[in-house]
DNA sequence: TTGACTAATGTAAGCGCTTACATATACATG
DNA sequence: CATGTATATGTAAGCGCTTACATTAGTCAA
């Protein structure tokens, strides 16, 4: 290992200074408690001697954090990243530092980053999702830290959440595209395993079919992971089978984008020979020819009020208040009736 | 504050087992020096118990926390999120883990996250580029941080690097776009203060336009931030000038596909009457219509000898290495002669 | 000047771990 | 058996901070 250089400490502040580590301490955390001639002389021997304090003391010493830890399942999708930036935006407001982590969509990942950060004393947590091993859940308890989960809103779920109705956003879009006449529908969906996002928008899509009296049969789910490439091999798969869908949902934009891409590589035209439906609005979804129809998920929005609702939690333990936050279907040029 | 629950401690699970605490402690961190049947009564009590180390009094007592800090500008850049993964994943094989935080772009920011990971005890630092403020390299000195610059190679710069050219890479496209007659040509960079790899981006567009004999007058630039829209915005702008140019160079593919979108919009086709060339070679460059030329940066190689450089450093305290990676011309369809 | 405050500083006890060193136990050797 | 060696465990001293409590300095009314 290195450790060449010696980090300067509290003690040698004080040494410098010529006061007790009391007074350097109480000088950095709580200045209006020292006389202004001592904080002078306080923070000229930081300066010079670069000082900087130990967060791992720190926190010992303290017995709190201020930090507050946040697991997505990946950064490459832009959605978690842009919600994750509000969120930690927001946090900083009410003085907490975030801890990030991905999992990849492993939950066995997850839980690694979850005792991780718990390890590393975040006072709060961050969770997508549901969906998870109980221990965990009872692991955190007796840790004593409070959790949050986000990015689902589901009134049958006992943890309080902020997020959205899933099911209920995907069958919106579902019986739109059903009114317009397909039948033959398909999902490209991520993976659904320890996923409850994924397998409630599958629901709200079978629901929705279900009550316009179509049969299990005329839905076909191809499963994959996140990305535009991925997307384009999916659609593939669709277009091969033996009932091609005049209609495919995706589990969200950008996989909808990689749809799109094969589609205008196979010569077929969206919207009139193949509808591609997008999930999450990003950007992105205005930038597609043609533009992408989806459904737009309040992410910023999201992150806010979950950490609002952390904050206090583990400020005043105030219990966690649930948050329902609502999509909304955003029309453009990739959805039209069967022809 | 909290506080309910008393998290259960070494010492605890020291109790519960019946055995001293360095016993607990050498059983989880060093199990071969640990008789068999101890290990297992003191996993058992680990377990009972829902026991999980203090990540700040670990570091603070083994002086060595196995941490690598990593500073991005932006998560919302794929290509930072991308080359950062490749990073993570890699120091991971080397026993390290990863601590991320990113600035907004602000230099400002940007030091208080050096701070911050500094102060978490990173035994290494990954930063972006390498022009900031001599005072906080002073700082990292005396702290005996080791830093390794990402994401640029500047063989005039006399801190190690692990990146490209940036000049020469964008120098090598801008010397094709002159090539089909160009000669009005316009770019939209992300802001240039405190950000070597826009200004080097830059100044390679200028360098292949004086050696072509064009005068500076030639080129505009636009500065604005990340974001398709942005990139929108910037091309409008660039279309209402007097001398509209005929070539639209983009610091990155996300600000190309804003720009190629508002040239639909604006029913300007591209390339017969505008070429529009991106810089990174995101996935997205592929999926739009028309498909995207612009340069391929290897992030995710890049991430990966990053690591490696940084974690033998950290180990074995061995100097950095410097390491260029080259970028490549992926010509597809946005970019064609002046006609 | 004095006493009664308040404000500023100092003293020292931990926070939960690791690890050098000391000790105990087990086993092989002559 | 005594002895030596290897293996397993225990003891206790910090790591760099915060903070309750004790002490001292400063201020002001009487």
């Amino acid at each position: 290992m290195k450790q060449n250089v010696n980090k300067p400490t509290l003690q040698d502040v004080a040494r410098k200074a010529g006061v007790s580590t009391a007074t350097v301490s109480r000088c950095l955390n709580f200045p209006d408690q020292v006389a202004g001639r001592t904080q002078e002389k306080v923070n000229n021997a930081v300066r010079e001697l670069g000082y900087s304090p130990d967060f791992g003391a720190k926190a010992m010493a303290a017995r709190r954090t201020n930090t507050i830890g946040a697991i997505i399942p990946t950064m490459a999708n832009a959605l978690f990243a842009r919600g994750l930036q509000a969120f930690q935006e927001e946090l900083q407001l009410h003085g907490f530092t975030t801890l990030v982590a991905s999992t990849s969509y492993s939950s066995e990942t997850e839980e690694q980053q979850i005792r991780s950060l718990v390890a590393r004393g975040a006072d709060g947590l961050l969770l997508i999702g549901h969906e998870r091993d109980p221990e965990i859940y009872r692991f955190l308890e007796t840790q004593g830290v409070p959790v949050l989960i986000s990015w689902v809103y589901d009134t049958a779920a006992t943890r309080p959440s902020v997020g959205f109705d899933n099911a209920a956003a995907m069958k919106e879009i579902a019986n739109e595209v059903i009114s317009l006449g397909h039948r033959q529908i398909a999902l490209i969906s991520a993976e659904l395993e320890f996923n409850d996002r994924a397998t409630a928008r599958l629901h709200g899509i079978q629901d929705a079919m279900s009550e316009a009296g179509l049969d299990a049969s005329n839905l076909q789910v191809v499963e994959t992971y996140y990305g535009i490439d991925e997307g384009a091999v999916a659609f593939d798969e669709l277009m091969k089978t033996a009932k091609p869908p005049t209609a495919v949902l995706c589990g969200n934009d950008v996989l909808a984008v990689g749809a799109l891409r094969r589609a205008r590589e196979l010569d077929i035209k969206v919207p009139e020979q193949v509808s591609i439906i997008g999930f999450d609005d990003l950007d992105l979804a205005r930038a597609t020819f043609p533009a992408l129809t989806t459904v737009l998920v309040p992410h910023r929005e999201m992150g806010k009020q979950a950490a609002i609702a952390l904050a206090s939690k583990v400020k005043d333990d105030a219990p966690i208040q649930s948050y329902e936050l609502k999509t909304k279907l955003v029309f453009r040029d990739t959805l039209g009736p069967v022809l």
